[in-house]
DNA sequence: CTCCATCCGGAGGATTTCGTCCGTTTAAGT
DNA sequence: ACTTAAACGGACGAAATCCTCCGGATGGAG
């Protein structure tokens, strides 16, 4: 214990780039391995397909739900920008959603949301966001009053719903898309006159 | 082995009653079970839920695939039911889709539909009652050409597809009802001129 | 190049889940 | 009431999964 000062940098709240990398690829890897397997896929199997350790795994995300957490954080992060996104370029509001919603689709393997069985959100950081998408949505419902494109009945959450819905990753079925189309045009359709 | 005759009755195909119960029970057990815990959940589970010994629930599913098709079989078998009602009852064509989506909504909680995480419908039994499903559907899409209050552009799946989506079971949640009748409304309102 | 704070990896004991096997119980025919 | 095929139930060994712990590797600052 020499002269004195120990500290080589704490480098407060910075990682090492390979702690960086790996947690990143954790994230893929589970996003992949529950839409696979769903919410009780092995955390060994989520470690394996990241190229990692499980120690690595736990060290990141010491429990289940930490690791879901992040995972529907990141979603609904995603989300909120392709809301903000709709909400500066569509041309109209019913355009707008439309916009959002197939932003969702588009991102559906990347994308973990708490529909159905999904982890149930209970972190307040989480449900800050989604209050936040839930606003850009109300006011893209706002600008229907005036162009008449969207009844003033529909909510955010059911635009939001409806988005997540259909954006529930599937087994492969190359008539999928077809039917995703489908629905989109008959919801959007029904969003003028209700 | 005295005299002869040891065919006591082999009463062929029937079962004891105490049977058919345990197997009723079984199935409730499961679907309330998969709904609350994911297609993972542990058998052992299910059969203390039943009220009944593990031995008795590998006695009449030997697997768990066995167990879950035995669910989507019987959720189809309803799904079906619930077609034909339609068929029979709606006053117009878009009437009688609204009318069958809303009872499998009626039925969430007793459905086990093979969307999102579902298991994969492999059966042909099951197959073919998903197509008598279909062909319902269509027969009601097709007299939309004359009511003109559905688009012809619609499929059958289409329908089905929205219907599943929204009879997914979900945590308790005081605005879904509402949130639900008017994605409903909205789809059948968007039904009429794709 | 050196050093060390930080991170990695996976062995391994504890726990959970699986699925079989067999002695006991029971429904129902006579 | 008697009989027996059919059904029950749960103990148990095997397998899967969990999650901690610590010796070794490494990024990056000096």
């Amino acid at each position: 214990m020499s002269s004195m000062a120990i500290a080589r940098k704490p480098s407060r709240g910075e990682q090492r780039s390979d702690a960086a990398r790996n947690r990143e690829a954790l994230v893929r890897a589970a996003t992949a391995a529950v839409h696979r397997e769903g919410l009780k896929v092995p955390m060994a199997t989520i470690a394996a397909d990241a190229g990692v350790g499980i120690g690595t795994l736990y060290r990141h995300f010491p429990t289940r739900e930490d690791l879901l957490n992040s995972l529907t954080q990141r979603s609904f992060g995603q989300v909120l920008s392709n809301a903000q996104a709709a909400e500066r370029d569509g041309t109209t509001a019913s355009d707008a959603l439309r916009r959002f919603i197939e932003a969702a689709i588009a991102q559906r393997n990347e994308l973990v949301l708490p529909l159905h069985g999904g982890p149930p959100v209970t972190v307040p950081e989480t449900l800050a966001v989604r209050d936040q998408v839930h606003r850009a949505v109300q006011r893209i419902i706002e600008r229907g009053r005036t162009d008449a494109t969207v009844s003033q009945d529909v909510t955010p959450r059911d635009v939001v719903v409806f988005g997540a819905m259909l954006a529930q990753p599937r087994q492969p079925d190359p008539e999928w898309d077809a039917t995703c189309r489908r629905l989109l045009a008959t919801y959007v359709n029904g969003l003028k006159a209700c």
